[in-house]
DNA sequence: GAAAAAACTTAAGGTATCTTAAGAAGCCAA
DNA sequence: TTGGCTTCTTAAGATACCTTAAGTTTTTTC
């Protein structure tokens, strides 16, 4: 059934940090819910709190943010096996000024944070888990920021390529220029100019 | 004596937070360690790793590196009652790429990582302190990250003024130009016209 | 499969920021 | 107090990136 074996793709990739026992699976599988969403929909809009964890079955997904200048900014992109969320939401307890929205038709696997959180007094390797995964965001925050200083716009594009190699070809470039901090016509020039 | 009050300071700086009985603060006390620092002086540089938790009694500090031209980048900065870590060496227990500098002559107070973590098995409180720390880390970084793409860098100077007032005082203004991610000779120019 | 909408490209002219270089000012050491 | 660092300023010329606008291609919708 489809289904368990999404379960199954959840839990291989929680594996790959962590070694769940059959009670700590049983657990983790107890509170998972499933969500669907057609591109362009979204999961968060500003003024909403975020109290799921939030992991790609199917689909793609981005979250972004308006400026002054009503200008979008992507902060986080995502495919299939990556988690996608407003964290600064989800960890403080505060509404969103983001929008967390689906580039294509996609499928959520999401864990509620009061569950989640009963579910760390038990199986501290789920605890585990999510502390390496906000540690990990941290860490590719910095380096956005670490790029942002230190690069120009082509070789960030030119990261961007060999970070996200799958997510690329998914998404529309003026988004990926959003992304990069540059227009979509200067992001079009600097791939004519490097062809 | 001296080393009371600083021990004091450090404990109402975590009340602000949350709550610490007799036996928190008790506990708390007994993993200190004093470490001075002369101006200019690193904590940290390239290729070791961060084991301590590090709160700044007398003094101010900061954490940069060096990209590949050489070029210094101004990731944190602090004085008086503030944090000062490479938060991703600490938290991934990976050799640092940072250096964390004295400013000028000071005084910290240290907290082991191993002994706190031991700390967080008895006091959930001081894990919680924690937690909150890391998560404002966390959104402080994404703060960076949305200015830098929103505001040009009068803006973002403007901002840097008000967040960190009794700051800028004391830190010389190319240190302030490396962290808004411009040359010391246009901070220089932004100052002149906007004055 | 045609019409409409969304995304991408091109190009001209403009602005923000950098580079280099030199001099001025502030600060520390002897 | 003088000299020597270190930091800050000024200015000219260069470059990265933006804005606007129009035309083209691709995707979506019915």
């Amino acid at each position: 059934m489809d289904i368990n074996h999404h379960i199954k793709t959840l839990l291989n990739h929680v594996n790959l940090d962590v070694t769940l026992d059959a009670f700590a699976v049983e657990k983790l599988s107890s509170i998972i819910i499933f969500k669907e969403l057609n591109k362009k929909e979204f999961l968060i809009e500003p003024g909403e709190t975020a109290n799921t964890m939030n992991f790609i079955v199917q689909g793609s997904m981005r979250s972004y943010y308006l400026d002054e200048n009503a200008q979008e900014h992507t902060l986080q992109l995502g495919i299939e096996e990556w988690w996608i969320n407003d964290l600064y939401s989800y960890l403080s307890r505060k509404k969103s000024r983001m929008y967390v929205q689906a580039l294509e038709k996609t499928l959520l696997i999401q864990l509620p944070r009061i569950e989640l959180e009963k579910l760390y007094l038990e199986v501290p390797e789920i605890s585990n888990f999510f502390r390496i995964k906000i540690q990990s965001a941290y860490v590719a925050v910095q380096e956005r920021v670490i790029d942002s200083m230190s690069d120009d716009a082509y070789e960030r594009y030119d990261n961007f390529r060999k970070t996200y190699r799958d997510i690329e070809q998914r998404v529309p470039q003026y988004i990926v220029a959003s992304y990069l901090g540059v227009t979509p016509e200067f992001l079009s020039y600097l791939r004519k100019k490097h062809s």
